[in-house]
RNA sequence: GGGAGUUUAGCUCAGCUGGUUCAGAGCAUCUGCCUUACAAGCAGAGGGUCACUGGUUCGAACCCAGUAACUCCCA
């Protein structure tokens, strides 16, 4: 069979991942598990944006969530993958507008409905590129289960949800100071706002005092809100201020008279120690004002502009209004001086625009009650988050958790289902028919009702995912959810450990009384190698697409996975990619060289691989035993590097040279079958990370038959632990080896010209099963016993036994300087042995087995340096 | 301002409850090789005061305190 000489990726990975699709591997079945008595395996995806295309954070999030269920799968389990995308609706209502804009159309001109028919006709043209970009990378999604939180039965979902806590009287209306996007018009979750630092110009304002002389200095960063101020605020220890305590001042620009209050809350120290109220405009304001009873004066509108209730500058932007305010201010005399300081401002993490804080009324979702079981089972560990310090994090936020503000206002997304009538009574309900009988029972009228303008916010969707996408509200008794729910691992990044996955727990117990996923795992984000986030503006981020069409969608899961701790943000280097190329090559060409034996069918069978075999075999249990382990302990890059030296050192540089015939003869057929062997499992063991080559090779060490693919194989699990004594004793052989090499290596002698070997009886003895290895590797024609060293010798320390490696002539010469570093290094070494062994507390604290061991490496070191200074005499 | 985390080789990271010569791995580097699977390779080698200062201990990369730098979350 010729093969060729360069792995061919690209259409490889095409023709495995139709076939995979067409044979329906991916696909999990509640029925068939249960009929097989198998155990479920779950994973659901964070939904990506409906509208957005793969990042390097996408494909290191799925490419874990694709080693997690190919395993599963390969173990066994009724595995599956569900994927979906989420509307994400404040994103793709700002792409939807932004397309209309273009078109020259202004969302304002249309209706809800029009909007909206653009939106869906949108979403369904580019909406799911995102997934068809996962099957690039291989993903196993189970693709029949496709969900999209905006879909009939998710959003129905959704609207019940909501009407069910509001029955149970977790959700209510209030007015709320909320973060105030005035260029989205909406309101922001305190997550969705990003603080940047600033520099302010801080107006020192002279506010007049009435019945007074003289004025009260405030100084602020924001004068065009002055218009909204209703008091001024001192702290009652402020000696400047304490005869001024129930005074009032005028306000400026309005000529308002206010009162002058105290409060604890007031800082003596910063600006003037005097604080003007605006309630309208400032949390802290605001609850001043609410513990003190002062009226609200909301001097801008939605939009940013100022509005009527500020009587002057009315329809200006609040930016222009500030400069207005501070020169009208300056021009009256009444500003004392303007100094700069630096301060954080909010801006939306969307738009960009600057927060406001702004009185609206908002919809609300009590936290305290409901988060109550989400952080226990997090505490006590019924859910683990891996890394464990994520922990920390989640319970300072649960403890600490405020009520969550679930409107926005935006059309995309699920309405609502409040009704109001005109009087502006209210009214809970799925249907306008709902609504109008809830108003019949209250007596209120029901004429002209309407539904609330807002929707939900995206994530009130997305709380529910684990739970929607096997209907478990329509039908929650059904096969699906009962058999696949709760989930086991859940892949995400701990930027949304709030958003998404504390409130998914919450759901989960709301609404399953149970948990939805026993394990989060929570992946870095992706930097470029100067430690820079991946974005579009720093154009750092390479596409992902690129990168498969390059080199293989196999070399870039390598690359992402071998640089990728648990929990740590990856620098990501094109050179990973570079090294999970060069590893199929070296793969495939283990590949070419088997196939490449001519195998003698009839020839009787020698036993002298069978150390070779053994030696694998042990290699092989103790390596898969590791790797399940780090697996256990989700730690990715730690098990595909365990992998990455059991085939490249272990298996092609070590096995594949033991077993490998004499140029131009056959390979025995017992040693072939089982390196065959051997590499199906290695394949398999390698399959979750690199599963395209890995089925290519599959199907072409044996004859298949059609069905018989490596995703679907059982990984045989081993049922005995590695003979670590044998493993122990081959490190000797191959230490003897690594030596022989070395003085090859610095004397100049070719690998060609075969050297002897000389060792005591007993050493020779100990490694006998092992000597047409070395011979083999080592290229040595003689294994012959000595008791003192022969002429001509270098002699070669492996642990206590002495071997001596016969040299030609030329290169005899023996290099006492480095015998004496070595006698040098070892006395150093015995000296703190004898140091610790004579130390009366340590004998008296340590444990006796660590004695022994100490008593035992005195002794070898002892027994070294003899030998050694035996050599230095001799020579 | 509050909280959490990080700092180990040129780079990216391991190092579990202090005790094996414990200072490790991969990549990069250097030396020698076109050895009949692979130069995207083979055989070797050299790299570190474990951020700093002090403490606890018979014994510290590991525990404690302080300092510095960086990162993230919240105000």
């Amino acid at each position: 069979m010729e093969i060729s000489s360069k792995y061919n990726p690209t259409e490889v990975e095409q023709k495995w991942y139709d076939y995979w699709l067409e044979k329906g591997f991916f696909k999990g079945d509640a029925s068939r598990g249960i009929a097989e008595g198998k155990e479920p395996y779950c994973i659901v995806i964070p939904p990506p944006n409906v509208t957005g295309v793969l990042h390097m954070g996408h494909m290191l999030n799925n490419t874990i969530q694709d080693v997690m269920v190919r395993r599963a799968r390969m173990q066994g389990k009724e595995a599956v993958w569900v994927p979906g995308t989420d509307h994400a609706s404040i994103a793709t209502e700002a792409k939807v507008v932004a397309m209309l804009k273009e078109q020259g159309i202004d969302k304002k001109d249309l209706s809800r409905e029009q909007f909206l028919k653009y939106a869906w006709e949108w979403k369904e043209k580019y909406g799911g590129i995102i997934l068809q970009q996962l099957k690039k990378l291989g993903a196993s999604c189970d693709w029949d289960r496709t969900r999209f939180t905006m879909e009939p039965s998710l959003s129905d979902a959704v609207i019940n949800v909501f009407i069910d806590l509001y029955r149970k009287g977790n959700i209510y209306r209030g007015i709320r100071m909320v973060n105030w996007d005035p260029l989205g018009k909406t309101a922001l979750s305190d997550d969705e706002v990003i603080q940047k630092e600033n520099t302010a110009k801080f107006y020192y304002v002279k506010y007049k005092l009435v019945d007074a002389d003289g004025y009260i200095t405030v100084a602020t960063v924001r004068p065009e809100t002055i218009m909204g101020d209703v008091a001024i605020c001192v702290n009652p220890n402020d000696e400047r201020y304490k005869n001024l305590i129930g005074k009032k001042c005028i306000v400026p620009l309005v000529n308002r008279e206010v009162p002058i209050i105290a409060d604890d809350y007031i800082e003596i120290d910063f600006g003037t120690g005097a604080l003007k109220v605006t309630p309208a405009h400032d949390k802290n304001d605001y609850a001043i004002g609410q513990k003190h009873g002062l009226e609200t004066i909301d001097v801008l509108n939605e939009d940013g502009t100022i509005s009527e209730a500020a009587k002057v500058f009315v329809g200006m932007d609040r930016f222009k209004a500030r400069k207005a305010a501070a020169d009208q201010l300056e021009s009256e005399g009444l500003i004392e001086k303007i100094e700069e300081i630096k301060n954080n401002i909010g801006t939306s993490e969307r738009t960009g625009a600057v927060v406001e804080p702004r009185l609206s009324m908002q919809w609300f979702l009590k936290m305290e009650e409901l988060g109550k079981p989400a952080l226990e089972n997090v505490l006590n560990g019924n859910i683990k988050f891996h890394p464990e310090k994520f922990v920390n994090t989640y319970k300072h936020w649960m403890e600490n958790v405020k009520d969550w503000c679930i409107s926005r206002q935006l059309w995309w997304g699920q309405r609502i289902p409040a009704w109001y009538n005109e009087k502006g009574d209210f009214v809970v309900a799925k249907t306008e028919a709902e609504a109008i009988a809830l108003f019949k029972e209250k007596n209120s009228p029901f004429n002209n009702i309407h539904q609330d303008n807002d929707v939900l916010d995206t994530w009130f969707s997305s709380w529910l995912w684990p739970i929607s996408v096997f209907d478990g509200f329509e039908n929650p008794d059904g096969k699906d959810i009962n058999y696949f729910y709760p989930t086991q691992d859940l892949v995400t990044a701990p930027e949304i450990i709030f958003f998404w996955v504390a409130r998914m727990i919450i759901a989960g117990y709301e609404y399953r009384k149970e948990l939805p996923f026993s394990n989060v795992y929570f992946t870095g984000i992706v930097r470029d190698k100067q430690g820079r986030k991946m974005s579009k503006s720093l154009g750092n981020s390479p596409d992902p697409l690129d990168l498969i069409e390059k080199s293989g969608a196999d070399a870039v899961r390598f690359g992402m996975l071998v640089c990728s701790p648990a929990g740590n943000d990856i620098l990501f280097d094109d050179k990973y990619i570079e090294q999970g190329r060069n590893f199929t090559n070296k793969i495939w060409n283990a590949f070419r060289l088997v196939k490449g034996f001519s195998i003698n069918e009839n020839g009787n069978d020698s036993n002298q691989n069978d150390t070779a075999i053994k030696w694998f075999q042990e290699k092989l249990i103790a390596t898969k035993l590791e790797v399940e382990g780090l697996y256990k302990q989700y730690k990715m890059s730690e098990a595909l590097m365990s992998i990455y030296k059991l085939i490249w050192d272990d298996f092609c540089a070590m096995y594949l040279e033991m077993i490998k015939p004499a140029f131009g003869e056959p390979i025995e057929n017992k040693t072939y079958q089982r390196t065959i062997e051997f590499f199906e499992e290695l394949m398999q063991l390698l399959h979750p990370i690199m599963p395209f080559i890995t089925e290519e090779i599959w199907h072409g060490l044996n004859n298949r038959d059609a069905n018989n693919c490596i995703i679907v194989s059982n990984q045989k699990t081993e049922s005995r632990k590695a003979d670590e004594s044998y493993l122990q004793l081959s490190d000797l052989a191959l230490d003897l080896v690594a030596q022989v090499r070395n003085v090859r290596n610095s004397k100049g002698l070719s690998p060609k010209e075969p050297l002897k070997l000389f060792a005591a009886s007993e050493s020779l003895q100990t490694l006998s099963s092992f000597e047409f290895i070395i011979k083999k590797l080592a290229n040595i024609d003689a294994f012959e016993s000595a008791s003192t060293q022969p002429a001509n010798t270098m002699p070669l320390q492996v642990k206590t036994a002495t071997w001596y490696l016969l040299l030609p002539e030329t290169a005899t010469s023996i290099d006492k300087e480095a015998l004496q570093k070595e006698i040098d290094y070892l006395n150093g070494f015995l000296k703190s042995v004898e140091l610790k062994l004579s130390n009366e507390k340590f004998v008296a604290n340590a444990k006796p087995e660590l004695i022994e061991k100490e008593r035992q490496k005195k002794a070898d070191a002892e027994a070294k340096i003899a030998t050694l200074l035996g050599q230095i005499q001799e020579g």
